[in-house]
DNA sequence: AGCACGCCGACT
DNA sequence: GTCGGCGTGCTC
């Protein structure tokens, strides 16, 4: 190709500050792996003015030339001789992937968690949809034009045509004379069986130029992505509540201006029934919405609920395959879905009328994405919003502590649902203090009171919800003689005992062993299984309650596909009268003849060495608690603790979300936390502990160094430390915080810190903005 | 990431 | 004298 292209220019002057007359339109090509760009690209003639920005490119890179996809981001012109630049191979797209507003989102996502532009598209086009899943390659068979389909055409009107048919050999005849009569385009292997003959002789009038071919992409298999049903339900008339909110979110719609609005709502106040009247509101004028749920309570019911009411939904989550997503993606970007429900990733759905986006449980961690780009979903919502100048609504009954701070004071509109339908009260909590219960190997994990009301409820007819947020069997396997336990040799951590199969399972990372049966150190015949999980529970319910059927829903028990739904239909129609799981059974699930939910153990996400424990706490016993009491008898709760007069676990019993905020905020001003300041973390993680460690310290240099060279003094660190997990799938790990008044000053110093970065072999870092954990 | 250039040790 | 180690730097 271009090897000449040096000797052309054998000055000292760079070739890109030679005359600007010569400066040249190129394209800006970003890619997803390192070297990660963007470069410039000149378009070459045959490619002018096909290529747009959000399409892919096929460019070559390198001294070898080796074939790269890319991103284009733009047409610049540049002030360099084209020839110097090297040309765009192929253009992969028809369209583009990602136009206008989500072209500046994936920018603004870019700079702000300070990651390659190409690793955001990556990130935000489904994989399905960049190898047009679903799809295949057709070639498509039409006789050249002198033989143009022609139903009509009698003998004399085309002599020439009927010269040349007649010159043909007889099987090439046949076969034209068979596409001729088709009437319309036929693929090679229908015309074969039409002719009855080999590709041959298709192949040799191809190649005379009498059959013309043309390749074209065809969606594969038939359309099971049923439009809308004829008969949608009706919305129901709204609580008093409900409609003030309602009122508020249209005005904000018609507003035509971007609002935060956030719903707090308590459990069982009718959230949802809201959201979709403000979705009918913004189809009345044309657009469409986002919906966006945590994964977990992206259940059947959910979906069909919206399904009934708006027909056409598009769904997308993360357990779809390629094809699937690739058609629901096709569907959204040409305005066929009137509504996107989906986790997560919906945000970036490619909805062309975009009206309003909606964040239901706008509290939950799962809405914070752990890999790169390491974005949360609500903020990039908050982003989206904005660029597009639309309202967005986060809802919850118990709001993050960061958006509740923010409605408070009046960054956001609050709306407020004080009350259950009906007026149904919440259930009444009873904290049990499981310091002073005695231990019953009649009851297992179950402390008297909850046992009693268990049977109390069942006796009544009621159900029964119980959350124990620990999967497994028991969580640690110990030899009783000399202390030994067995733990992972990736992860240096206890490994939980899971009771089908006898196996020995780290939760980290998935490594699993068959559970000794002898202690592995000293031989004693006897291992000592401590900490009870789900598995464990199913077995004490079970005997203690045999009459009365029972399901568990963990992690485990809902493997296979189907499992997730089956179990809570079961429990819908009343085949199951106990359900018990991890917190998967804490959000959103909504079943009248809950009489009593119980939670096994609220201290689980209370020890946690991170600043948001206690929210978390109250979140997890506030949502669960009201799982109960949502028909027309009310519900009990009751919540087993180890430490009753934390304030967390008070509060939640009497429901008091106010007064948990008030004094929590305290807590989070006095040391800067998020909402009163900006956090962000480094992650750094190595085969070799010394290294590893070594580099964690040199990057504290760095920060310090960068940080006098911008004057941003403001920014204080913490670390490096061992994070909780302090070894993790063979990675030692180690973390530096950062804590700083506003993001900005955070992002510009995190910015050049990582540009200076250059970690040795087998040690590698993330940068984390906005962690919502620490481990 | 890959692939070059580049500057010091053990071999024909 | 050359072959080859992987440190450093660049990729439009």
């Amino acid at each position: 190709m271009d090897t000449r292209q040096g000797e052309l220019f054998s000055s000292d002057i760079p070739e890109w500050e030679l005359d600007a007359a010569s400066s040249t339109p190129a394209a800006l090509i970003a890619f997803s792996e390192p070297p990660f760009g963007p470069f410039h690209y000149r378009i070459p003639d045959e490619l002018s003015g096909t290529i747009q920005p959000g399409m892919r490119v096929k460019v070559p890179l390198g001294k070898g030339n080796r074939e790269m996809v890319g991103y284009c981001l733009g047409i610049e012109v540049v002030p360099q001789v084209a020839s110097r630049l090297k040309p765009i191979l192929e253009s992969l797209d028809l369209q583009p992937l990602c136009t206008g507003n989500l072209l500046k989102l994936v920018d603004w996502m870019s700079r702000y968690y300070i990651t390659p532009i190409g690793q955001v598209f990556e990130a935000i086009i489904p994989a399905g949809v960049r190898t047009q899943a679903g799809t295949r390659m057709k070639t498509l068979l039409t006789p050249a034009a002198n033989f143009a389909f022609d139903p009509d055409r009698d003998s004399s009107s085309n002599a020439s045509s009927d010269s040349i048919l007649a010159a043909l050999p007889t099987k090439q005849r046949h076969v034209l004379q068979q596409l001729i009569l088709a009437c319309e385009p036929l693929t090679v292997e229908q015309l074969q069986k039409m002719s009855n003959c080999s590709s041959a002789p298709i192949q040799a009038l191809r190649d005379r130029g009498l059959i013309e071919a043309r390749s074209e992409r065809v969606m594969e298999g038939e359309d099971n992505f049923s439009a809308a049903s004829n008969k949608l339900v009706q919305p129901p008339a709204l609580t008093a509540d409900q409609r003030l909110a309602l009122v508020s979110i249209r005005e904000a719609l018609d507003s035509s201006k971007h609002q935060t609005l956030l719903l707090h709502g308590i459990t069982g106040s009718g959230k949802t029934e809201v959201y979709m009247q403000a979705i009918e509101h913004t189809l009345t004028f044309g657009r469409q919405s986002i919906v966006l749920v945590p994964e977990i309570s992206l259940t059947p019911q959910t979906r069909q609920r919206f399904q009934d009411r708006f027909g056409a939904v598009a769904v997308m989550h993360s357990h779809m395959s390629g094809p699937e997503r690739h058609h629901q993606w096709r569907r959204i970007s040409e305005g066929a879905a009137k509504v996107v429900v989906g986790a997560r990733s919906a945000i970036f759905a490619p909805v062309p009328h975009l009206g309003l986006i909606i964040l239901d449980e706008e509290h939950e961690n799962s809405f914070k994405q752990n890999n790169i780009p390491r974005y949360h979903a609500r903020d990039v919502a908050i982003h989206r919003a904005w660029l597009e100048q639309i309202p967005l609504v986060l809802g919850s009954a118990t709001p993050s502590l960061e958006t509740y701070h923010r409605a408070v004071t009046g960054k956001y509109k609050m709306l407020n649902l004080p009350r259950r339908i009906h007026n149904r009260p919440l259930p009444e909590v009873s904290i049990i203090d499981m310091r002073h219960e005695r231990i019953d190997p009649n009851r297992g994990s179950l402390s008297k009171p909850l046992h009693e009301a268990m049977k109390e409820t069942l006796r009544a007819g009621g159900q029964i919800i119980l959350m124990l947020n620990r999967r497994g069997f028991a969580t640690t396997i110990q030899c009783p003689a000399c202390g030994y336990v067995v733990s992972c040799p990736d992860c240096d951590l206890p490994l939980t005992h899971h009771h089908d199969g006898s196996k020995a399972v780290c939760h980290y990372c998935d490594y699993t062993v068959a559970t000794p049966r002898a202690c592995p150190q000293c031989r004693s015949p006897e291992v000592r299984y401590t900490g009870s999980g789900t598995q464990r529970l199913e077995i004490e319910i079970a005997k203690g309650f045999p009459n009365s059927p029972l399901a568990r829903m963990d992690a485990d028990s809902m493997k296979k596909p189907g499992s997730h739904e089956r179990t809570l239909s079961d429990f819908r129609n009343g085949k199951t009268k106990i359900l018990l799981g991890t917190q998967m059974i804490a959000k959103g699930l909504d079943f009248p003849n809950v009489l009593l939910v119980g939670v096994i153990n609220a201290d689980s996400a209370l020890h946690f060495p991170d600043f948001r424990a206690a929210e978390r706490t109250f979140q997890l016993v506030t949502q669960v608690a009201g799982r109960s009491g949502r028909g027309e008898k009310p519900g009990h709760v009751f919540v087993q603790t180890y430490s009753p007069d934390h304030p967390a676990i008070e509060l939640a019993r009497e429901h008091d979300f106010l007064s948990f905020a008030k004094q929590e905020l305290e807590h989070r001003e006095k040391f800067q936390y998020p909402p009163f300041g900006s956090i962000a973390r480094i992650i750094i993680r190595g085969l070799d502990p010394a290294v590893t460690e070594a580099f964690a310290n040199s990057i504290t240099q760095t920060v310090e160094k960068i940080r006098a060279l911008q004057g941003s003094n403001q920014v204080r660190f913490l670390g490096p430390a061992a994070p909780p997990l302090a070894k993790l799938k063979t990675f030692y790990r180690f973390h530096i915080m950062f804590v700083a008044e506003e993001p900005g000053i955070l992002n510009r110093l995190l910015t050049r810190v990582h540009a200076e970065l250059k970690p040795p072999k087998d040690v590698e870092y993330v940068i984390d903005i906005d962690p919502v954990d620490m481990l």
